[in-house]
DNA sequence: GATTGTTATTGTATTCAATACAATTTGAAT
DNA sequence: ATTCAAATTGTATTGAATACAATAACAATC
C-alpha cells in the first residue's frame, strides 16, 4: 500500500472560458515538439502537479500565470477527477514523468473554473507550448480526460450562471450592446430569447448603465453600448 | 519532490444529512478508546484513505457502508479540501498512521454529499467507533477541518436545493404532512413561509399525491399525509 | 356538552414578472 | 428615395407570488 501511494500524484487543471461575441471558447495549451524522446502535437488544459505544501488554490493561480500569463483571475474549484484510468495513455504519463522526474502511476486532478474577457492578452510562445483559444464546439482530442473536464465545466457554468447571471459579465468586454449580452445568454443556456423582451428587461436593471456611445458601421440601426456596474449590482441584491 | 509526494495521501469524507422533522442533522463517527497509545474521545465525518486504484466514488460508497451501514445512497462529490495544515493536529495524523501503518504528511480529501431519511437504520457499535446523528447547530469540535467541510456541505445543500427542491424529499419519510415539508424548507433556506400559500402551492403539484391517512393524536386539526411521486415529478419537468 | 386553543385548509384580492407580438425607429447600402 | 435588418418602443395577456381574512377540525379544558 505504501508503494501504491508513492505513485499517487495530485495536480490542478484550469478550465478558462471566454466569449468572442458569438461562441464560447476554452483556453488550451498546445504542445508541439519533442520531449524526452517522444513527439507531441496535441492540446491540453493548463495544469500542473501540486508542489510540496502548496495550497490547491495557489497551484491553480500559479499554473494559470505560468502557462497563459493570466493573473488576478478569480478561480473556483469545481470538481475532482480521480479515475485510475486517467493515465491510460502512456504519452500523457511520459509528459509528466519527463517534466517532474518522478514515476507516475495515478494522478488525481482538482479542476478549477474561470471566466475571462477574451480580449485579455495571453502568452503565446513558450518552450514548446502556446496558449490558444478554441471554440468549445470544435474541440480536438485532448490529453488525459480533459474533454470530460471541459464538459463538466460547461455544466458548471450553466448551473452557476442560472443562479447568478452576473458572472456572465466577466465574459463580456467592458462596453457591450444588449444584443451581445443576449447572444451570450443564448449560447450559455442554449435557448432563443425574444429580443424585445430581453431588451426591456435588461435596460430596466439598475446595474446596467447606458453609455453615450453607439455601434459603428453596421448596416442597420446602431445599438447603444452599456456597462455593467458591479457596485450597483451588489446593492441591488440586498 | 519525490519525498514530498510519498507522504501525500488521498482520502474521502462523506457528509450525510438527515432531518428529524425539526432540525437538520449530520451523521458523524464518534471514536472512543485507546488507539496506538493515544486516548480518543471525539467525532469526525465518516471517511478513509483511497486505496490503490479505487475510484473516488467507490471509496465514498465503501466508507459509508463500512462505517455507518448505509448502502445504495446516492453520493455526490462536492469539494476537495487540500490545505496543508489540515494535518495540524498530531492526534488526527496519529489516527491515520495507526490505521494504515504509513507515514502521513499531507492528506487531501474529496468530500461527498448525501441526503437520507433519518429513519434508516445505522450501525451503532463497531470496535471503538459508532455512528450518531448530531444536529448541525450543535456540532462539537471535530477532527481535521471537518467543521469547515460541513459548513461547505450546508452551503451546497442550499444551493442544490434551490435549483432542484425535489432532493428535499430524500430527507423526508415516505409519508409526510405539508407542514413537515414546510418546516424542512424553512430550515434549509432559513426563512419563514406563509402556511396557507405554501399549502396551496404544494398540493397543486402533480407529483404530490394525497393519501387517505391523517395525523393521529394531535390537539388540533389533523393534517393529511402526502407522498412524493418521483415518476410524476420527472415527467412534470419536461 | 359547550368552549377554547391551535393548526389545517379554503377563499379572495392584489401585485408583479414573464411572454407574445405588433409597431416604430434608424443607419447604411442600393 | 427606397429597402433591409436590427434596435427600440408599445400594449395586452397570462400566471405566479404574496397578503391576509375566513372557515374547519381535533383534543383538551371548563
Amino acid at each position: 500500500m505504501e508503494e501504491e501511494s508513492a505513485k499517487l500524484h495530485l495536480s490542478v487543471d484550469c478550465t478558462v472560458f471566454g466569449f468572442d461575441g458569438n461562441r464560447l471558447q476554452v483556453l488550451l495549451i498546445r504542445r508541439i515538439g519533442e520531449f524526452g524522446g517522444l513527439e507531441f502535437h496535441d492540446m491540453k488544459l493548463p495544469g500542473d502537479l501540486v508542489r510540496g505544501v502548496e495550497e490547491l488554490d495557489d497551484t491553480a493561480r500559479r499554473v494559470l500565470a505560468e502557462l497563459t500569463g493570466l493573473r488576478n483571475i478569480p478561480l473556483v474549484q469545481f470538481h475532482a477527477f480521480g479515475s485510475a484510468d486517467r493515465t491510460r495513455n502512456p504519452k500523457d504519463v511520459h509528459w509528466v514523468e519527463y517534466a517532474h522526474q518522478a514515476h507516475v502511476k495515478r494522478i488525481v486532478t482538482i479542476a478549477y473554473f474561470a471566466l475571462v474577457k477574451i480580449g485579455k492578452s495571453i502568452i503565446h510562445d513558450m518552450e514548446g507550448t502556446e496558449a490558444v483559444w478554441i471554440p468549445v464546439d470544435e474541440l480536438p482530442s485532448l490529453a488525459f480526460d480533459h474533454d470530460k473536464i471541459i464538459a463538466v465545466a460547461l455544466d458548471y457554468l450553466r448551473t452557476f450562471a442560472s443562479m447568478d447571471p452576473s458572472i456572465l459579465y466577466d465574459l463580456l468586454p467592458r462596453k457591450f450592446t444588449v444584443t451581445q449580452l443576449r447572444n451570450l445568454y443564448e449560447v450559455v443556456f442554449g435557448s432563443k430569447l425574444d429580443p424585445a423582451n430581453f431588451y426591456k428587461k435588461m435596460t430596466q436593471m439598475p446595474y446596467l448603465t447606458a453609455l453615450d456611445e453607439y455601434e459603428q458601421g453596421v448596416s442597420h440601426r446602431a445599438a447603444r453600448f452599456y456597462r455593467f456596474d458591479k457596485n450597483k449590482y451588489n446593492k441591488s441584491r440586498l
